[in-house]
RNA sequence: GGGCGCAUAGCUCAGUUGGUCAGAGCGCUUCGCUUACACCGAAGAGGUCAGGGGUUCGAGUCCCUUUGCGCCCACCA
């Protein structure tokens, strides 16, 4: 499209996917300073983020949208100041998630995994991923994400499944890894193992169950073992009848594995019984009556059934009292022969089974309705069953250690600080972590077993003989493993560790870690602990932490309630830049965010804004005939001849901008990007386009301004363009390239653009004017907008036509010079008529027939024939007195009391000079009121 | 049980060394198609910054406390 022909409206549509190949085709993503190329210089600091890999079958959601836009904000500042910067992409195999895809699929196919075999499923499930695996890539890139995708990994690649390897066997020589049995969180829905974090507690309305544990009679012989016999049957009746422990219980059925009662020791109730024996239940099996401190008196009953093979803490209990440990669960979680007449129930049904049988038997005292605290697996959301199992684990406690010392000695920082508390906290209570899976998709746990010597056999490369024994018969364990102990490597698996490739010595450690919160413990603290373990080194120095999406109103945005927002919908109608505006702007670190539709449309508005001012900075650069083309007008290499010859606005806007960018450039160091994003939006929007477009419209009309007025537009659009760029790429992208042509200069990419820095800025509009030079320029103009505003509000307020241009008087005191001088911008921004504006120092008397408005010691009066209602007139100027007097009142108060002694003297000052000018509008007004 | 966060205009939210910090967007009212933009411009209404106490010359901003909402960790059966 040529030059004279941009569109009004900013066309993202056509604009996104065409900015976003010249970006990837051009190279931009990739490190400029590359340590496999011949020229690098490893001098040059890199600035490197690894993605959060999204799972491999995964579609874009709004976490995924935050976290993109979140790092290539990250990573396109940097990027502009000067750092070698990479950020590498991926995907994550995603254990549990994928394997459920394929499996689903397969049941639609009329199969399962188990039908078509490990090796088939395996194959399968690889199609799959080639299939669906890119998609999420695609999408992420339309967000703008400025990835190395040359660099792209994904977890079950080649040299990640090395460096996952490597990591096991260095763990396991190091006795750091270590299989047995323990008890752990079942999944009977998924059949594996999971760890402690992948278990959500929810709180559900469930019973509390009290029975009767009887005392086994003394007379009887003490060797019954049998479960359940017809001599037990035929106790039935006399069940409940004679000395018993009442106890309560959540889950009846656990009632079948039992192996003794706990009481505390000092309990008075239950002293005596500390010894004896008692019979479970139905089954009839003799179990011991034994003291632990562990049980609560207050509690229940005060009496707790032991069940080591189900709960936790009973686990422990047994462990300190040597109790036999039962399994009465399968892995289907259905009753195993451990139950007698229940074996082969399913759990729940056993409990209702065994609970009425229970009654039948007088065994039950009584049920209540009891809140429970019900833990569910987070992928299949089926309720966990804590069990024994045979699990490999890793020895957490000395990596934890680490960990935690690299936080606290600052070496690795936490955004915001307060979840280093919470990192804290998780590790200094830290369990070891089961890392076998009992699934199919993942790294296959690199151990194999003899079946001769029954030893282990683990090696980095498969092996095909048992190391201790020579036998062949070595089988490989079937698990795999955990699919964050791949991503727990991620960092310096990418850059491909365990090889010193030349990308791990330049770009490892990494720069910052950027993610949600929800994967603290997940996922930053397993690269930490790992990253220490296997690189010695902290795998990145900053942990950045967003928080999570919801809906505007606050609400977890889900599938089932209707509220979510799809990310790709969104870009579709508003753009990928209002997008992450909005993303961006919208969120301060660690904290949820709520996003509403209303907010992304203000932001493809703002896009919009920057279309458009861009187009009129363009409109204006052309209309430049002649002066000097030739020469970059912006760089500032020419700026010297308007020396003496910039106008206030110029100036002023300039000294704004100054500011801005000591303003965001404070704000990036501290994190603070959401507040930056808004400093400079609003500079945008009010200052430059409301104010100085505005202005430089009638600055270009007169020939002795136009020039500077146009380098100053495109300067000063320049630096906004540069500032805006990390949070809305495309438009800035587009209209660079525009603006960048209209100069005739190269067509560089924006990307290869500096951020703007203090040299840029010191430099201009004029060098040589004394220090703190831009106070003055804005305090006037400030003046000049107060004016203006006043002007506007009282022509409204009168409905004075907008068209009408009228006639004014000023008195300007000891501003008069500098109203002078901007009669012309003062008489088209208030629409008065400049030929009928005068600007004096002072008026011998007030002019007939006309309002009167008073701006701190300048005087206006607008003539208004026809319009002045002397009484109004009267009744509006009482209004301001009194409130300019009330405003000396309250300032006479300040600077009498110990502010005046004890604050800074320039706040002091600040204050007095209010009370100065509020005195000076107040006597005017008096004598305003009475020549009315 | 322990810890944390949030309560600021009708709605959604900014406001990090305590001194224009009382703001933004949307919504609302009144004008306006002024050749960058109606995805716009101008003017305006609207809040004792949850309640109470304290520190300070000065607190939305620090401390204590109360109330309400939310989250994390632990998991007393």
């Amino acid at each position: 499209m040529s030059k004279h022909e941009l569109p009004k409206a900013y066309d993202f549509k056509s604009t996104e996917s065409r900015i976003y190949a010249m970006w990837e085709k051009g190279g931009y993503f990739k490190p400029h300073n590359d340590p496999n190329k011949p020229d690098f210089d490893p001098n040059v600091e890199p600035f490197v983020i690894s993605i959060p890999p999204p799972n491999v079958t995964g579609e874009l959601h709004l976490g995924h949208a935050m976290f993109v836009s979140m790092e290539d904000l990250m990573i396109r500042y940097h990027r502009m100041k000067g750092y070698s910067t990479l950020w590498v992409p991926g995907s994550d195999h995603a254990g549990i998630a994928t394997q459920l895809q394929v499996e689903r699929m397969l049941r639609k196919e009329g199969t399962s995994r188990e039908e078509i075999g490990r090796e088939e499923f395996l194959r399968r499930t690889w199609e799959w991923k080639n299939k669906y695996g890119g998609l999420i890539q695609n999408q992420i890139r339309r967000l703008g994400a400025s990835c190395d995708w040359e660099r792209e990994r994904f977890t079950l690649d080649e040299g990640l499944s090395r460096a996952v390897r490597e990591a096991f066997v260095r763990l396991y020589e190091k006795g750091l890894i270590y299989r047995g049995p323990r008890l752990i969180n079942w999944s009977p829905g998924l059949k594996t193992a999971v760890s402690d974090l992948e278990v959500e507690y929810s709180e559900e309305p469930g019973k509390l169950y009290y029975f009767k544990y009887m005392l086994k009679p003394e007379t009887l012989t003490p060797l019954r073992l049998l479960p359940f016999s017809e001599k037990m049957r035929g106790e039935k009746e006399g069940g409940g009848e004679g000395e018993y422990i009442p106890v309560a219980t959540t889950r009846p059925e656990t009632i079948l594995g039992d192996t003794a009662v706990a009481v505390h020791p000092e309990d008075e109730r239950y002293r005596k019984y500390i010894g004896k024996t008692v019979l479970v239940p139905i089954l009839g099996r003799e179990i011991p009556v034994i003291a632990d401190e562990y049980v609560s008196r207050e509690f229940g009953t005060g009496a707790l059934k032991i069940t080591p093979g189900h709960d936790p803490n009973d686990y422990e209990i047994g462990l300190r009292h040597n109790l036999p440990v039962l399994s009465m669960l399968d892995r289907e979680a259905k009753v195993t022969e451990v139950g007698g007449p229940y074996a082969g129930l399913d759990r729940f049904e056993c409990r209702e089974k065994l609970w009425n049988d229970m009654k039948a038997a007088g065994l039950v005292i009584k049920e209540e309705p009891y809140t429970l605290n019900v833990p569910r697996s987070q992928r299949g959301g089926e309720i966990v069953e804590p069990m024994i199992s045979t699990q490999w684990f890793v020895k957490i406690a000395p990596l934890a250690e680490k960990a935690l010392a690299a936080v606290k000695d600052g070496r690795i920082r936490i955004v915001p600080e307060r979840f280093e508390k919470i990192y804290f906290n998780w590790l200094e209570n830290i369990k070891d972590w089961c890392i076998s899976r009992q699934l199919w998709w993942g790294h296959r746990i690199p151990v194999w077993y003899c079946a001769d010597c029954g030893k282990e056999t683990v090696t980095r490369e498969d092996p095909t003989e048992c190391a201790h024994c020579g036998s062949k018969r070595i089988e490989q364990d079937p698990d795999v493993l955990d699919t964050w102990f791949s991503s727990g490597l991620w960092p310096f698996s990418t850059l491909g560790w365990p090889d010193e490739t030349p990308d791990l010595q330049y770009f490892y450690p990494t720069s910052y870690m950027e993610t949600g919160y929800d994967i603290l413990f997940f996922w930053v603290a397993r690269m930490i602990m790992l990253g220490l373990e296997f690189t010695g080194k902290i795998p990145f120095h900053t942990v950045y932490l967003h928080g999570l999406i919801r809906d505007e109103h606050g609400k977890k945005m889900s599938k089932s309630y209707g509220n979510v927002i799809d990310p790709l919908q969104v870009m579709d109608e508003l753009g990928t830049d209002a997008l992450r505006f909005t993303l961006l702007v919208g969120s301060t670190p660690g904290n949820d965010m709520n996003l509403s539709l209303s907010k992304v449309e203000a932001n493809r508005n703002f896009a919009n804004k920057i279309w458009n001012a861009g187009r009129f900075v363009i409109n204006a650069v052309n209309a430049l005939e002649g002066a000097g083309k030739e020469v970059d007008r912006y760089t500032g290499t020419q700026v010297d001849k308007y020396i003496g010859k910039w106008t206030l606005a110029d100036s002023w806007i300039w000294a704004r901008l100054q500011a801005l960018i000591r303003d965001v450039e404070r704000l990036f160091q501290t994190f603070q990007y959401g507040q930056a994003g808004q400093l400079i939006y609003d500079f945008f929007w009010s200052d430059f386009a409301d104010w100085y477009v505005e202005i430089a419209k009638g600055q270009m009309q007169r020939e002795e301004n136009r020039e500077q007025t146009v380098v100053t537009l495109a300067r000063v659009m320049d630096i906004c363009l540069r500032l805006l760029h990390p949070f809305t790429p495309f438009v800035t992208e587009e209209i660079w390239g525009h603006l960048r042509q209209a100069l005739l200069t190269s067509p560089i990419s924006y990307l290869a653009a500096d951020w703007p820095n203090a040299l840029i800025i010191t430099r201009w509009p004029e060098p040589r004017e004394p220090e703190g030079w831009e106070a003055g320029k804005i305090a006037d103009f400030e003046l000049l907008q107060d004016i203006v505003r006043s002007i506007r509000n009282l022509r409204a307020e009168k409905g004075v036509a907008p068209s009408k241009r009228i006639a004014a008087t000023i008195a300007g005191g000891v501003k008069t010079s500098l109203l002078q001088e901007q009669a012309e911008t003062l008489a088209s921004l208030a629409g008065l008529d400049h030929s009928l504006l005068s600007i004096l120092s002072s008026l011998p008397s007030k002019p007939e027939n006309a309002a009167a408005l008073v701006v701190g010691a300048v005087e206006i009066y607008l003539p208004l024939s026809g319009l002045v209602n002397l009484e109004a007139e009267r009744a509006r100027l009482q209004k301001d007195l009194a409130e300019a007097e009330a405003h000396i009142q309250r300032l006479e108060k300040l600077l009498a009391s110990d502010f005046a002694k004890k604050a800074p003297a320039p706040i002091v000052q600040k204050e007095r000079d209010k009370l100065t000018g509020f005195q000076e509008t107040a006597e005017k007004l008096r004598r305003q009121l009475n020549a009315t």
